[in-house]
DNA sequence: TTTATATATTGCTATATATAAATATAGCGA
DNA sequence: TCGCTATATTTATATATAGCAATATATAAA
C-alpha cells in the first residue's frame, strides 16, 4: 500500500507529471528541466528525488551532469504501469505541448552530447 | 492536467484507497465505512467528498443513508482507468484483506436491506 | 411538529508538502 | 591544489491536508 501511495502522490503534482512528459523524449539533466519548467534548481532536485523514490525515474551521472530518465524497468509494478499509462495521457494538453516545444531551446542543450 | 492530478491526489491517501477496495464488493453507506476503518464520521464524509470530486465514486441517497459506489461510468477517463487498475491491485495486501473480512460485522449491516 | 438517525459542514490543530534561499557536495579542468 | 559548474541538501516559510469535535442539515417515523 505504501508503495502504491508513494507513486500516486508523486503523480499528484503537476510539475512532476510535466517532468515525466518531458522525459518521454529521452533523458534530461536537472538544468534542462529547470530551464523548461522555470523552477529553481533545488526545487527540481526535490521533484526528481520524489519521482526517484517512487520508482518512476532512474538517474545516471554523466560527469557533472545527472541525467534522469523514465524507469521503464522499475521494480515497482505501480510505477511501471503508471508510466505506460501516462504516456498515452496528456498528449493533447496545451501546456505539455508548449513545454515539449520549448525543450530544444533549453539551456545546455547545445553543449551536450546526448541523444 | 487538473483532472488527472485530482484523481492521483485522491488515490494518494491510504484511507481513500481502502474505501475503494471496500466498495469493490458493492455500495456502502458512510457509517459502514466509518465502522470498518475506525474513523470519525466527518472524516469519512470528507474522504468521500474527495473521491467524488475526483470522479471515483458515485453517491445515491437511500432514505437517511447515503450509499457510495464505484463510479465505473465516470466521465473522467483517468478515474475510470484507475478504478479498473486498482481492482487488480492490493488484493493480497494484508490490511485490505482484514478490512474486507471485517465488513460483514459492520454496524448497520444487519439492519439494512441492500445487496 | 417533534424526535431520532445519518450525513454534511465548519472550525480548529497537527502534520505534511512545495517553494525559495543559503549552503554543501561532486566532478572536471587548469 | 584551486576554481568552476552542476547537483544535492539544509533551512525557513507559506500553504495544503488529515483528522477530530462541535454544529448544521436532511430524512423518516411518531
Amino acid at each position: 500500500m505504501k508503495d502504491f501511495s508513494r507513486v500516486m502522490k508523486a503523480l499528484s503534482d503537476p510539475n512532476r507529471v510535466r517532468v515525466l512528459k518531458l522525459l518521454e523524449g529521452g533523458a534530461l539533466c536537472v538544468c534542462e528541466i529547470q530551464d523548461v519548467l522555470g523552477l529553481a534548481q533545488p526545487t527540481v532536485s526535490l521533484l526528481m528525488k520524489t519521482l526517484e523514490d517512487a520508482g518512476l525515474v532512474h538517474k545516471e551521472r554523466q560527469g557533472t551532469w545527472m541525467f534522469y530518465s523514465l524507469a521503464e524497468d522499475s521494480p515497482s509494478p505501480y510505477a511501471k504501469t503508471m508510466l505506460a499509462l501516462v504516456k498515452g495521457w496528456l498528449n493533447e494538453d496545451e501546456e505539455v505541448r508548449n513545454l515539449l516545444a520549448a525543450l530544444p531551446e533549453a539551456c545546455c542543450r547545445r553543449v551536450k552530447v546526448r541523444n
